[in-house]
DNA sequence: ACTCAATGTTAAGTAATTGTTAAATTTTAG
DNA sequence: CTAAAATTTAACAATTACTTAACATTGAGT
């Protein structure tokens, strides 16, 4: 997971830099809106922590200016502003930011509003869709559809597979699927893999990866 | 279009309101349950937003509040939460939610969202009548019309076709179902099964599926 | 290349859910 | 009040989902 900071005091920098690389994100930092905006489209981070007001180019250009960049579309992208700005710069919401934080910031806050963002805005926000590649998997309609035809999932498998979805490319282990889909029921060892047998059936042998002695993941 | 928000965060509650203040709506707030109960009754807002995790009362149980009023009955409320709670979104479809929103909230997304409630709730008032391929079903004149033919449904089959066409493809949990059709009274298992059968009956097999284990949708 | 634990596979058994029918009960309309 | 319609119940059938068990295969570490 990538991080970009953009801010032009280099406290802050800093601050936030030693902050987030101690929770194991990967930090690049800049002072000045076009310099991030480069670093941006060059790395193409998974979030920008951006300050609302900088000399030259102001966060809401830059994030207006991410926005344009099809690659950079599912990059995240969390606003800094003072408390005092909050009325005047909440329009930079319209922008295309996820979400913001207020300074002066609280350290154990910032983690724990990072780590949120970045585990829940892998997916799609305001629907219970999820389309990746040509899969496209609903949960209100309870449908699958792959490759244009709808196919049928029991309930076990379609919870299993939209769980799995939620975060394509994690691996989820055996013990949190267990945990997600039967909750405290006890199973048998091979019951997930019968599982993952008839999904794979379904949707073939590429999108579910195995990765042994940890679990599974959905990929492509 | 008066719209009420109702969360304990304050900076939540600023962002909304701002966001749909100019869009047009008037907005009230509240930051707490109990006093946003109140503020309900007392302005009968056109929509209530309820954030799901709230200290002393939860958006839950003001739901359930709200739904117990008569004069509320035709107000929309739509939840806000983490979508890692999204496992509690059954309890809030019971409690008698229409929508959810997802934490951390995208500002565009939320505006189209809010006006698609109520335009699709408008749409509904003005005419309740549903048109879906060649079944055309009117509540005000409690009539059906299968293939140009006007057939007979009693109440309880004509509440139910009605139910899952609001919202065609989705799926409707069998809890859903019974408490919207039979509201708190306490039926056998085997009741909406026949109700099923009657309807499917009269127009076929093709139009209600069942999905096992969860409920059941009206297609095509 | 060998080994063994982890996973894959299959078929069959078991459990859970829904379908169907008719009769019993309740509601409604006249 | 009474007959017809509507609704619910109950018993059982049918279907589908889920799990298990037995055995096969794989692959990471030696």
């Amino acid at each position: 997971m990538t991080i970009l900071i953009v801010d032009d005091e280099q406290d802050i920098l800093e601050f936030l830099s030693y902050s987030l690389k101690k929770e194991g994100y990967k930090v690049l930092t800049s002072n000045n809106g076009s310099s991030g905006l480069k670093l941006a489209k060059k790395h193409l981070p998974d979030l920008i922590i951006l300050d609302v007001m900088m000399p030259e180019m102001d966060g809401i250009t830059v994030c207006k200016e991410i926005r344009k960049d099809q690659e950079l579309d599912k990059c995240l992208i969390t606003f800094l502003t003072a408390r005092s700005e909050e009325y005047s710069e909440l329009a930079g919401f319209n922008a295309g930011a996820d979400d913001y934080i207020f300074k002066p910031i609280k350290p154990q806050l910032l983690v724990s509003r990072v780590n949120a963002i970045l585990k829940r805005n892998r997916t799609q926000q305001l629907s219970n869709e999820i389309i990746i590649g040509n899969i496209c998997i609903n949960k209100d309609q309870h449908k699958l559809v792959f490759n244009n035809t709808e196919l049928h999932l029991a309930r076990k498998e379609f919870n299993l597979l939209y769980y799995l979805m939620t975060i394509p490319g994690k691996v989820f282990t055996r013990e949190e699927i267990i945990t997600t889909i039967w909750k405290d029921a006890v199973v048998g060892d091979r019951t997930i893999d019968v599982h993952i047998r008839k999904i794979r059936g379904k949707i073939g042998n590429n999108h579910i990866k195995t990765i042994k002695g940890i679990g599974y993941k959905f990929d492509l």
